[in-house]
DNA sequence: TCATTAAAGTTAT
DNA sequence: ATAACTTTAATGA
């Protein structure tokens, strides 16, 4: 968790509840608000102007939201949509911006949360300027599998649907499912029960 | 080679 | 039941 829940309730948050499917803002939004997943799933994403989607990063319970945007003057660049059901504590602009002032720890703990995102963002472009699919994947799940407590080979279920990680990669979900096939073929990572395991 | 389109099978709500 | 996701195959850039 990046901010203790009572603190931000003391500051003045609230709490909002959303549907699987729901914009939490999008696009084009002045961010007036701080925003923490209590509970659930989040992605941020972009539209091309064909319409294909894609995923810039997903987020998860005790992650804050679009965090980075309220050190800036510029409008939300991302949608963010509710994956799953979700509670999410939102604290206005001003009083997030005076608890990083008055608190050293907390402005700490959001530099490492910004880090985060910026290491995520780091290898993810990297990674994926190869126009190989393979290394595309591998570059996501080698993210994903590196908070993971159990570094064994096929130990790791990737808990993303093929879509999500087509949507993450820039890949059509074809060529992430025929990449995927390929790389269990290759004893890569292993399927089961649909599930990758890596 | 990968994206796109289409069609059908599978899972989740 | 219906929508969302997964898979396979054919075709095109």
């Amino acid at each position: 968790m990046v901010i203790e829940e009572n603190l931000l309730y003391s500051m003045g948050a609230s709490t909002k509840t959303y549907a699987a499917g729901d914009t939490i803002f999008v696009e084009g939004d002045w961010p007036m608000f701080y925003y923490q997943i209590i509970k659930g799933e989040v992605k941020l994403n972009n539209y091309n102007e064909d319409g294909k989607e894609t995923i810039q990063i997903i987020i998860e319970d005790g992650q804050s939201i679009g965090e980075s945007l309220l050190f800036m003057e510029k409008f939300y660049p991302m949608n963010a949509v509710a994956i799953t059901e979700c509670e999410v504590i939102k604290l206005p602009r001003k009083a997030f911006i005076s608890l990083l002032r008055e608190d050293a720890e907390i402005s700490y703990k959001m530099n490492k949360c910004l880090s985060q995102r910026l290491y995520f963002k780091l290898i993810m472009t990297q990674n994926l300027s190869s126009q190989n699919p393979m290394l595309k994947l591998i570059a996501l799940m080698d993210y994903l599998k590196s908070f993971a407590k159990d570094q064994q080979q096929y130990s790791f279920k990737i808990p993303l649907t093929r879509k999500q990680m087509a949507g993450l990669t820039g890949l059509c979900v074809e060529t992430t499912i025929r990449t995927i096939k390929g790389m269990e073929r290759a004893s890569i990572l292993k399927i089961e029960d649909r599930k990758i395991m890596y």
